[in-house]
DNA sequence: ATGATAAAAATAAAGATATTATAAAGAGGC
DNA sequence: GCCTCTTTATAATATCTTTATTTTTATCAT
């Protein structure tokens, strides 16, 4: 999946650079020559931002706030003016990051790697060891603690309590937990859900029989609670 | 809710320097001198990391790369070594910011501050949440907060507000509601939205029995005031 | 204006439906 | 053969829909 970047400046030549060498690296580029072409592009979603500062209208400070109204992707400034206080600034707006020009191209490349591994990271929730109340569920082992004792959970059971972790306080339908954990190319009866939440639940309350883990929402389906 | 900063240096005088600095800032700080300090600290979950790169035994970029395979919390490299290749290199094994030394209280404070701000957006989802008068929908948990109190509605409910939220002020008839929820192939009587609008606004009523949240137009269907 | 009338909406409660929980048996893999 | 997973059947609930009745609102004739 390519990731979109939006590239905001108003020197052109400036802009067809960054384009064409971040094209090489296989992003997929929207370009605005100022902020109304920008905001005009915002609903295009794209994971990263660079804004340039300078910029006749509507300057990138402002297109900045006004952006994060909408969107919560990495913003990188990129600008001449280069003293504590602007960059400052750019992250009192609501920016991410900032580059003083002129920059390497290498530089830049690098930031905006760095920034959309970091998103990637925030989606995945790579974390490996996750708290959850009273629980550790440790993904890379395959273990889940209630304080020193080890809850013994199937392959199913475990790849389920993974997911639900994995975002919490989110409704998940039978049939999204099972595309999930069996793959999409699965085909079989999602009831088996059912059951399995069931044992989860009955394994969990055994030795934590006050709190709710799993909560059902009647009609959607199933949510961590967290 | 206090974040937690892990500050990771050898030299005593500068920990000690941030570590006063931040704490007025209302964080709570963790300290380590080195690598294997730091480490050991890991599984108190710093939600943001502050390291020098250069220390006696494993130094920053290592440690970095130690950490992530645990936490994937920002990481902030801050070091006296600043060429453009020590900034990438420390943006390749993980980090997600370089400041150099000597560096400005405030510009570290402020990048700080920049870090947890984002990790805060990306935890909260907030565009899930909608707002309206005294109450939050969030539509992922399927749930509605009177302030602190959670009001449990119905799944078809739910759908209900939720549409008429995303469209405040404005008029739908009862078969335009039906549509919208049951969805266009459903065939019955729309006289139950008539039903599910009464449940709603009761239950809702009991929290906030001033404000109207869904008036009725008559002759013309309901409206979610804005 | 006033009151009668008709239409729409609100209310209340019972009946119907759908979803989930439970239990237990059967199938499949190692 | 044991463990896990899946399926099936049944029970328990929560939710939705319908119906009947009352109330509200708008219209219109007087």
């Amino acid at each position: 999946m390519k990731s979109k970047i939006m590239l905001v400046d108003d020197e052109q030549d400036i802009v067809t650079f960054m384009k064409d060498s971040l094209e090489d690296e296989g992003y997929q580029i929207l370009v605005a020559y100022n902020s109304e072409e920008a905001l005009r592009q915002l609903p295009q979603q794209p994971d990263l931002i660079v804004l340039d500062i300078m910029m006749p209208g509507m300057d990138g400070y402002q297109l900045c706030e006004e952006i994060r109204q909408h969107v919560s992707c990495p913003i990188l400034f990129v600008s001449a003016r280069n003293t504590e206080h602007d960059r400052i600034k750019g992250l009192v707006v609501g920016g991410d990051d900032y580059i003083e020009k002129p920059f390497s191209l290498k530089e830049l490349k690098t930031r905006i790697f760095a920034h959309l591994r970091r998103e990637h990271r925030n989606s995945n929730k790579a974390y490996h060891r996750i708290h959850a109340k009273n629980l550790i569920i440790d993904t890379l082992a395959y273990e889940v603690f209630y304080q020193d004792k080890k809850l013994a959970f199937t392959y199913r059971e475990f790849e389920i309590i993974k997911f639900l972790v994995m975002h919490p306080n989110q409704v998940f339908s039978k049939e999204q937990i099972y595309e999930q954990v069996w793959g999409i190319d699965s085909f079989g009866d999602s009831t088996t859900i059912t059951e399995h939440i069931k044992k989860i639940r009955a394994k969990i309350q055994k030795y934590d029989p006050l709190s709710t883990y799993i909560s059902t929402v009647w009609g959607v389906g199933y949510k961590w609670e967290g």
